[in-house]
DNA sequence: CGGAAGGTGACAGCCAGGTGACAGCTGGCA
DNA sequence: TGCCAGCTGTCACCTGGCTGTCACCTTCCG
């Protein structure tokens, strides 16, 4: 599967890049509207991720015109503006989704690859490991079908480590993807959280340490 | 994905018939209710687009008739009028979306491919979730067999939720789909609404918040 | 045994969300 | 037309809990 990332914040676009890399998808970034243009006049992309204040040509009109030319590809619109006027303006515009910043970066990811799966069936998208389920859509963590009260911090830990699926995450992975990429790389915020969030794990544990490389979700 | 447009202005039917076709979907035109009421019977349609002032048999009965006889088509309602009160008895029908005319045809566009996207629960004639029951049609909602009485605002927010079948919805997203789409990004009237419901709808509490992710119908 | 990595509990600031008072609007009615 | 009542939005203020920091402890490993 084959994403343009137009975006020109370098960082948040290198950073979106490198997730989806991960997931095996191919990925290619423009930094600005004309670049863009010229990329999706290149290749054939299945999903575009598009920056509404985009330099050079706005995200806007990138949109228009891919809808104008019936393009294939799936558009998937981010904006700094976080208004109901932008969010129907965005979708008015023909685009397939819509995510306003700041956003998760996980939940990113998800709704990229739920618009790669060509409509159709609707996509329940659930993460787990063992007896632990969690429904990112619902905002719902259960654990031998007990429910689990996780604040949204925890949450998105957790999601991040299930979605790694076995990985070990380092903090400052977690850092760059589940808080704001602008954080201070000092800070001690993360193994706090995984710590709380352990305990509200239970037993047996599932939230491992790997020494010198971070955490993962797995047996033993 | 299959599309019923029942909608008397012959020009606009066509317009957006075109514009659906041209994104894959297969589109059937009634221009009034008689024939509106004899294809659906004929056909299984994923989306009507219904427009309120039809001739014949007018598209509130339309309306009712689908949502009585449990039609898994998902209903957008269109209406000349704009007022608040129209969209709130729109919903309150049992449409799924509401949009009011004139408007933007790329968003209606937008609006039935999310209605096709959307995850099936099918329309029921009643919405509830343990003692509370809902009836959209007599516009009446009763906890525990004890009536309550609902301003139409507090009414179509709970029938909103209901219908979310337990996924939280963000004040965004109420603002857009119970309230006027045009209306200020930065007003706190859902949370002043939202508490006034709550306080109707009394003990155990079902309207619960999920921070950072809005309001959901549901157990703790 | 010493240093570094990782874990833990206490604490405080801050902000999302809740609440109550109030006022404007609207629709019904005489 | 003027009055009244109920619905709905705004505003100011409150609060509870989430989250980050810090100090100190434990564990691991050369």
């Amino acid at each position: 599967m084959r994403v343009l990332i137009a975006e020109d914040d370098d960082r948040l676009a290198r950073a979106v890049a490198a997730g989806l890399l991960r997931r095996g998808m191919t990925v290619d970034v423009a930094l600005d509207g004309g670049s863009a243009l010229a990329q999706l006049a290149a290749t054939a992309y299945d999903v575009v991720v598009l920056d509404r204040d985009l330099p050079g040509v706005p995200g806007d009109d990138i949109c228009r015109h891919l809808v104008a030319t019936r393009s294939p590809s799936r558009i998937l619109m981010l904006t700094a503006a976080r208004s109901v006027r932008d969010r129907v303006e965005g979708l008015g515009l023909g685009a397939d989704d819509y995510l306003p910043k700041p956003f998760d970066f996980t939940e990113l990811v998800a709704r990229i690859q739920a618009l790669a799966r060509r409509p159709g069936a609707p996509v329940r998208d659930e993460l787990g490991y063992a007896d632990l389920v969690l429904d990112p859509g619902r905002r719902t963590a259960t654990r031998a079908g007990r429910k689990l009260a996780l604040n949204p911090k925890e949450f998105a830990v957790l999601a991040y480590l299930l979605r790694a699926d076995g990985r070990p995450v380092s903090a400052e992975e977690l850092l760059e993807h589940v808080w704001d990429s602008a954080a201070d790389p000092f800070t001690t915020t993360v193994k706090t959280t995984v710590g709380r969030l352990r305990a509200k794990l239970g037993d047996p544990p599932v939230l491992h340490t790997v020494r010198d490389s971070g955490y993962r979700i797995g047996a033993e």
